[in-house]
RNA sequence: GCGCCCUUAGCUCAGAUUGGAGAGAGCAACAGCCUUCUAAGCUGUGGGUCGCUGGUUCGAGUCCAGCAGGGCGCGCCA
């Protein structure tokens, strides 16, 4: 249950009470009505702006129809206390009882705690990571891999139909350029000298294996083949393989995409054609003259008339080009197909995560999925800002040309997957994130992961340690709801199942606002909370979880821990990180 | 030149169904305490022109306009 959204309804029913008793105009409008809890926790549970937002249709004062509305909620057996403040807040208290029932359903309910309805089972395509197959992901790419797969989860989670989904960019110069820089590891492989990689080449040794493989596929066939013979195969084979790759680095990182598009299949397909077919139709493309650039110098340019999409209809800034003066489409050209083919499988939501490099690109794409989909469709795209590889504070040096370049991969092996998913996470996304080596492994209150994972390990530890001094009990979850929980009395206890409590919300909120870096901070915050708690039972032996004595009070305190332990198995689980139940 | 993003405590950052109540957290600093059910701590104190200036509003860190500083991008790369 959503405690803030439960109450929303509540008041809701409350003033349409109100207005069919006649107490109020009847034409009252609820949906403004928001309840939250209040930033000072001394104010309450609950607070409702109910009375603020209807004051003037009711033709009332604020505090007037407060008192009104609060005289109607003190009848709610769960609320306790009512009490209008400020410009006109209302202010709940909630009964104990209310918030310990809080506790038995998330033992109840496990890690499945804080799903919600919110979705209607909408279909919604996240598209992320879909870096060209020219080489193994860097740590950007993981930045966004991280980001949609937890976006995504963080929509699963909130009921909707998600499809994870990577467009490979394996049409166009550059797979061509990597089919070339192939070949020459391939003549390499051959026992040929291919001297210095040629500037514009792709340089990475990555590619030696790849052509080694392809010379035991295929032998001397093509060491004198002229390069139309070779370029295609030798394309594929590379896209092939560089894709076998990436799917490992993806792998590593626990990273499953349900869908790769191919940008190649899309254009054979005809699939440009159609989009800007469709374009034409509503009168969206045409032949026309851009403007130089301003302010940048562009070598070579000439005012050339070419095929452009009119952008600016939508909210661009200028028209965009749909052909290169080659004649082949533009990237864009083939992006727009692209989409369109998303929407014509039925993803009227999409979702996009790119670097932020891609910034300028965001307008003409909405624009163009506006036009495409007459409006029907929309596109949210997640700019993921750089990441800066620290150690200890000291910027790890990296050049691509020295060879020094620190793969995703490298950084996984180092470190371990679920430190790099959970950091990756601990900013917002269009955030600059430092990721410090030295203070991501750390084991202190400053490595949030370490402060997460060791909560659930201390809670695990507890566990282990009551299975010994209560042998044969059921200290499952469900034994433990079973038990009762009515003997947590503490204001710091049940303030902890407050905190367990919010967890809906914060999953809704960062579901809403496409944004699961929320989701660390309130771990983050929880386990702050739990580790205070367990803290006083160093200092004050009787707040100890564990009471030999007093195996009721044990078995109470014993149901709050396993709580927090599952919403924290329920909220590293959106992130795709395991939790530990031992720190080493 | 234009567009997008960013600017909150000394530092790193939150600020939550999008406008609500004396603006928060963690580090660092200072003052005490603790040495443990698994150690890597606990409590308290000080610290702010929310970049600047206007505007909308009963109410603005949040929305709008302008300005300053930082980042990214700007046809025939993707």
């Amino acid at each position: 249950m959503n405690v803030f959204t439960h109450f929303q309804t509540m008041l809701r029913v409350v003033v349409s009470e109100l207005a069919t008793s006649g107490k109020i105009p009847s034409d009252q409008d609820g949906s403004k009505i928001t309840c939250e809890p209040p930033r000072e926790a001394g104010h309450g549970d609950v607070a409702t702006n109910a009375a603020m937002v209807l004051a003037k249709s009711a033709g009332m004062k604020p505090h007037a129809l407060a008192a009104m509305i609060a005289a109607r909620l003190e009848a709610f057996p769960e609320v306790t206390e009512v009490t209008v403040a400020g410009p006109g807040f209302i202010n709940m208290r909630l009964a104990d009882d209310f918030w310990r029932e809080r506790l038995r359903e998330i033992l109840e309910t496990g890690p499945a705690y804080g799903d919600s309805t919110l979705g209607q089972g909408r279909r919604v395509n996240v598209e992320f990571v879909s870096a060209n197959p020219t080489g193994p992901l860097h740590v950007g790419h993981g930045r966004g891999a991280v980001v949609g797969d937890a976006l995504a989860a963080l929509l699963e989670k909130t009921g909707h139909a998600v499809t994870r989904e990577y467009y490979i960019n394996d049409a166009g110069a550059q797979v061509d350029v990597l089919a070339r820089s192939t070949y020459l590891r391939y003549r390499e492989a051959l026992g040929e000298t291919i001297g210095p990689i040629p500037e514009g080449y792709y340089p990475g040794t990555y590619l030696f294996p790849v052509g080694q493989a392809l010379a035991r596929r295929e032998g001397r066939r093509w060491l004198s083949a002229p390069e139309s013979e070779w370029l295609e195969p030798v394309r594929t084979f590379a896209i092939e393989a560089l894709m076998a790759v990436i799917g490992e680095d993806l792998a590593a990182l626990g990273v499953r995409h349900d869908v790769f598009s191919s940008e190649h299949a899309l254009v054979t397909a005809g699939g440009v054609e159609n989009a800007v077919g469709l374009l034409a139709e509503r009168g969206l493309v045409y032949e026309g003259v851009l403007d130089p650039p301003k302010g940048k110098q562009v070598d070579n340019w000439e005012p050339r008339p070419q095929l452009l999409f009119r952008a600016t209809r939508f909210g661009d800034d200028i028209d965009r080009p749909l052909r290169k003066s080659d004649g082949r489409w533009t990237y864009f050209a083939s992006d727009l197909a692209y989409h369109l083919d998303k929407y014509h499988r039925g993803f009227s939501s999409m979702i996009d995560v790119w670097g932020a490099d891609h910034g300028g690109y965001v307008r003409r794409v909405q624009a163009a999925v506006q036009a495409l989909t007459e409006g029907k469709g929309t596109l949210d795209v997640k700019l993921c800002q750089m990441v800066a590889l620290l150690d200890a504070g000291e910027p790890v040096k990296m050049s691509k040309r020295a060879g020094t370049f620190v793969t995703l991969r490298e950084v996984i092996d180092q470190v371990g997957r679920d430190v790099v998913r959970f950091i990756m996470l601990t900013r917002k996304n269009d955030a600059h994130l430092d990721f410090d080596f030295a203070r991501v492994t750390e084991q202190s209150r400053d490595n949030p992961v370490f402060y997460v994972q060791y909560a659930h390990a201390r809670a695990c530890s507890v566990h282990r340690h009551a299975t010994e001094i209560f042998p044969g009990v059921d200290l499952s979850p469900r034994g433990l709801s079973a038990y009762g929980v009515h003997r947590l009395t503490d204001p710091s206890e049940l303030g902890l199942i407050r905190m367990l409590a919010g967890w809906p919300r914060v999953v809704e909120g960062a579901a809403l606002a496409h944004e699961p870096h929320r989701v660390a901070y309130y771990l983050y915050d929880l386990a702050g909370a739990f580790h205070g708690l367990w803290h006083k039972g160093n200092e004050r032996a009787e707040l100890r979880f564990l009471v030999p004595d007093d195996p009721e009070l044990s078995f109470a305190r014993l149901a709050l821990v396993q709580g927090m332990a599952t919403v924290v198995a329920s909220g590293l689980a959106v992130f795709g990180v395991d939790p530990v139940e031992e720190m080493r």
